[in-house]
DNA sequence: CTCCATCCATACAGTGATGTATGGATATGC
DNA sequence: GCATATCCATACATCACTGTATGGATGGAG
């Protein structure tokens, strides 16, 4: 058994499609074809098609989730302006995908909410230890998630530069 | 000639399907089914589905750029928060849609970037307007504007009087 | 009334994918 | 060294949809 293949590397490369071409990529016959292998290892793996989108799913859940566990361990002088550096620097490709499928499967809109949920409470206890209110906190953060949303799934490219004149307006505009 | 159907029938069920069930519901056989007509009709009106694509994409950029219009339009006292309650109030179901059809679709990427540097330019305006160095109007343009995309979105319902108080937050923080 | 243009239905071949059934290859336990 | 469990290839039936070709219906011009 020298190449032989598990249901995690059918669930990596489903990931690495899905950032790359979008939902729509999540299909057996073109993995099969890009893993130059045929799709009676899929149905081997999986039962079918449903099975394989959940488990793609359940995988992400876990790298959002640990990306959000890393944006909390990173390093916490100004917790707020390094989170914001990670969010709005990292690769979005993913996010933007997972959050179109969202709009043709309630499953995934699940995983969606579910993920804004721990996102949105870890942006809130940050503005609520730099003292504002819970009210405020609350509000700001929710804008503030919002305003990484848009930036994310905008999809125009933004310059270095000017990107980070955007992140100080931004801690500007939410430290006032 | 009784029930003939024209060229715009179809491009107003296509706007009514995108806006309800996304881009991959933009196929002539469920369209006809939906119109009780069958495929010959669609494929009198057009040459093939990518025409009718660029047909519905087409008026999509009239009716946002419509939109805009009557934000520009609207009651003047207070332009910007007038813009937020309108937008943010609006139905925004086609703009999700188009949006997620921009990811796989490069023409109607173009479509997207060109509403949005409309939109932005306006916004960038009214903060002009108010007494905000160019600089900084950019700046919070850009933002405000990915606030409301984050907004758009999300999916996620907010409820009316949580709106109304997250609508003067954004106008207290983009005015601050 | 007739002819023609407009508009639509139907039938066909073709494509890309699904899921299943069956059998072949390869390592591992005994 | 053989049987078995694991993993994959191939072939098949099926489905949804595309695009085309052909013919039928309906209304207006002459």
């Amino acid at each position: 058994m020298t190449e032989q293949l598990s249901a995690d590397h059918w669930i990596n490369q489903g990931l690495k499609a899905l950032a790359k071409s979008g939902f729509t990529a999540l299909k057996a016959d073109p993995l099969a074809k890009a893993m130059g292998v045929s799709r009676g290892s899929f149905y081997w793996h999986f039962a079918d098609l449903c099975a394989f989108h959940t488990a793609v799913l359940k995988r992400w859940r876990e790298v959002a989730a640990d990306q959000i566990i890393a944006d909390v361990e990173a390093d916490s002088d100004d917790p707020l302006k390094a989170l914001l550096r990670r969010t709005f620097g990292a690769r979005l490709d993913l996010e933007r995908a997972v959050r179109n499928w969202a709009a043709f499967d309630t499953a995934t809109q699940a995983a969606v909410r579910a993920i804004d949920r721990r996102r949105l409470d870890y942006i809130e206890v940050l503005f609520r230890k730099r003292g504002l209110t819970p009210a405020v906190a609350q509000a700001r953060a929710q804008i503030l998630y919002w305003t990484f949303l848009g930036f994310a799934l905008s999809g125009a490219p933004v310059p270095a530069a000017r990107l980070q004149g955007l992140l100080d307006e931004i801690l500007r505009m939410a430290s006032a």
